[in-house]
DNA sequence: CCCATTTATCTGTTTATCATACTAACGGTC
DNA sequence: GACCGTTAGTATGATAAACAGATAAATGGG
C-alpha cells in the first residue's frame, strides 16, 4: 500500500527532541518518515530497503527527495548505499547513537526501554565525575550560576500545592541545577552530550506521563530534595570527593525512581 | 580561482578518524572539501556560503552533488539552507560536536588545541565514573576482558627495546585496557562516545608525532604503568571508591603528559 | 560442476525546468 | 517625508528524464 507523505511544511515543531533542528518541506517529512521506519526496525540489518524508484512511487515524491533524505540518514549511519546493490540497513552498532535525530527516531519508533536504561547509565557515569571536576575547577561565574540554580530550586520546592504547572517548574529548576554543574566543566562536548541526555529523558518520561494523564505522583520528592541539598553543601564546602559521592547517591536514587515509574506506567 | 575537486574514488581511507564511514565517489570528495572549509571557518557564522550554482562551477560538479553534500553537512548542523536566503553557517554552539565527521573536519582544519582540551576533559569526567560503575556491576565476562587486557598491557610493557612497532602495541594495549572498563558499563552510548574520544586523541597526537618523525619519548612511561597497576589493583579488590580515585590520578597525569608533548611539539 | 561472460538491476551523476519563498527596491498615497 | 502595498530579482526547493558505472544474478560453454 502506498504511504504518501503529506506536504506538511513544518515538521518536528512540537513533539520533537530538543537539539533536533527543524527540517522544513517535503524533504523534512521524508526524512522523519524514513528515519523512523529504518531505526524502528522495519527492515532488518543487512536487508535492502526498497529501491529509490519504488519509494518515489510509494511516497509520491521525486527521486531527488528520496536521495537527499537518504544522504541525511546515511550521515548518521543507519543506512548505506552502494551502486547496484541498493540501500541497506547497517548493523545497529554502527549507528550514531549520540545524534539527536537518531535518539528522536528511536523514541518515535517505540524503542524506549533499552534507551532509558542506557541514558540513565550515562548520567550515572557522567554527573558524579562532572561535579567532582566542577568542585575543583569551577570559575566564579560558574559557581554563581550553580548557587543561583540552587536558590531557585529550593524556592520552587517550598512553593505549596504542586499542581501541573508547578511541577513543570520543579523539573525545570532541577534540570538547571544539573546543567549548571556540567557547564562548570567548560567542555562543549560534555554540555552537548548532557543536552541530548536530558532532552531524551524528559521526552521519554513526559511521553509516558501524558499517556496516563500525568496522574502519577513524583516519587520520593522530599528525599530527592535532601539528596540535592547534600550535593550542593559538599560542593560549597569544596570537598570534591564528598560531592562526588553525594551526586552518585542522588543519581542512583533517581534511576530507581525512573525505573519504578516507567515500569508502573508500562503496566 | 576554481577549486575543482578530483574524481578521487576512495576518500577518507587512511588519514581519517575511526568511526567515520568511508564515502565514495565525487560526493565523498565534495563533502570532505566543503565540510573542512566550513568547519575551518572559511565563512564566519551567519555568513552565506556561495550559492549552489557558483560552487558547481568552482568545483566542477553538478548541482545534485552540491545539494547532497549540503544535506550531509547540514545533518550535522554546521550549516542551514533557506529558500532565497542561501546556505549560511550556523553558530558553532549548534554543531553536532560529538559527530565523528565534525571532529574529523575540525582536525583537518587545524582546530586542534581547543579540541584537545575538550577531549581530555571528557576523559577526566568519564573514565573515573566508568571504573566506579564497572567495579560494582561488571559481569564475569566483562571482568575477564579487563583482566586479559591488563595481562597483555603488562606483557607488552615488559618487552625490551621499545622501537616504533613496539610502541604502537603499547598504545593499543593501553587503549584496550581503558576500553574494557567502558565496555563493562554496558552502555552503547558511552562506548560510542569513548570510541570518538580515543580516535580523535590518537589522531591528534599521532599527527603531531609523525610531523616530527616521532622522535619524542613517551613521557613518564614507568609512572604511567604504576598508576595503571593501582587502578587495576583497586578494581580487583572491589573498592569502587579507591578505583575511582586511582583512575582520576591516572587521567590527570595523562592530561599533563598530553599537554606537555603537545606544547613541546608545537614549538 | 566450474568458470568466464553476459545481462539485468539499482545507485551515481548530469542537465534542464519550474515552483516557492524571501529580500529589497520601487512607487504611490496620505 | 513616512508609510505601505506591489513588484522584480534571487536563491533554494522540487520534479523530470536520461545516461554512466558497479555489482550481482543469470547464462552458457568447457
Amino acid at each position: 500500500m502506498p504511504t504518501i507523505i503529506k506536504p506538511v511544511f513544518v515538521i518536528r515543531k512540537s513533539n520533537a527532541l530538543a537539539g533536533v533542528i527543524e527540517v522544513r518541506g517535503i524533504l523534512g517529512a521524508a526524512v522523519t518518515e524514513l528515519g523512523t521506519r529504518i531505526v524502528g526496525g522495519v527492515w532488518a540489518p543487512g536487508e535492502a530497503i526498497p529501491k529509490e524508484a519504488d519509494l518515489c512511487d510509494d511516497m509520491g515524491v521525486s527521486r531527488s527527495v528520496i536521495r537527499e533524505a537518504f544522504r541525511i540518514i546515511e550521515a548518521k549511519d543507519p543506512i548505506g548505499s552502494r551502486t547496484s546493490d541498493g540501500t541497506r540497513v547497517r548493523p545497529r552498532s554502527e549507528w550514531q547513537l549520540l545524534d539527536p535525530d537518531v535518539v528522536d527516531w528511536r523514541i518515535k519508533a517505540g524503542d524506549t526501554l533499552s534507551l532509558l536504561h542506557d541514558l540513565l547509565k550515562v548520567r550515572l557515569v557522567l554527573e558524579p565525575g562532572a561535579i567532582h571536576t566542577a568542585t575543583i575547577m569551577a570559575c566564579d561565574q560558574a559557581r554563581a550560576r550553580i548557587r543561583r540554580s540552587w536558590v531557585i530550586k529550593e524556592h520552587v520546592y517550598r512553593t505549596p500545592d504542586p499542581d501541573y504547572a508547578e511541577r513543570r517548574r520543579l523539573i525545570a529548576a532541577d534540570l538547571e541545577f544539573h546543567r549548571a554543574f556540567l557547564a562548570a566543566v567548560e567542555s562543549d562536548l560534555l554540555s552537548q552530550l548532557f543536552a541530548v541526555i536530558e532532552a531524551a529523558l524528559g521526552l521519554l518520561l513526559d511521553l509516558k506521563m501524558s499517556a496516563r494523564g500525568h496522574t502519577t505522583q513524583m516519587i520520593g520528592i522530599e528525599e530527592s530534595q535532601e539528596l540535592h541539598a547534600a550535593v550542593f553543601a559538599e560542593f560549597e564546602r569544596g570537598d570534591a570527593e564528598a560531592a562526588h559521592r553525594a551526586m552518585r547517591r542522588l543519581i542512583e536514587r533517581a534511576i530507581r525512581d525512573a525505573h519504578d515509574s516507567f515500569r508502573q506506567l508500562s503496566e
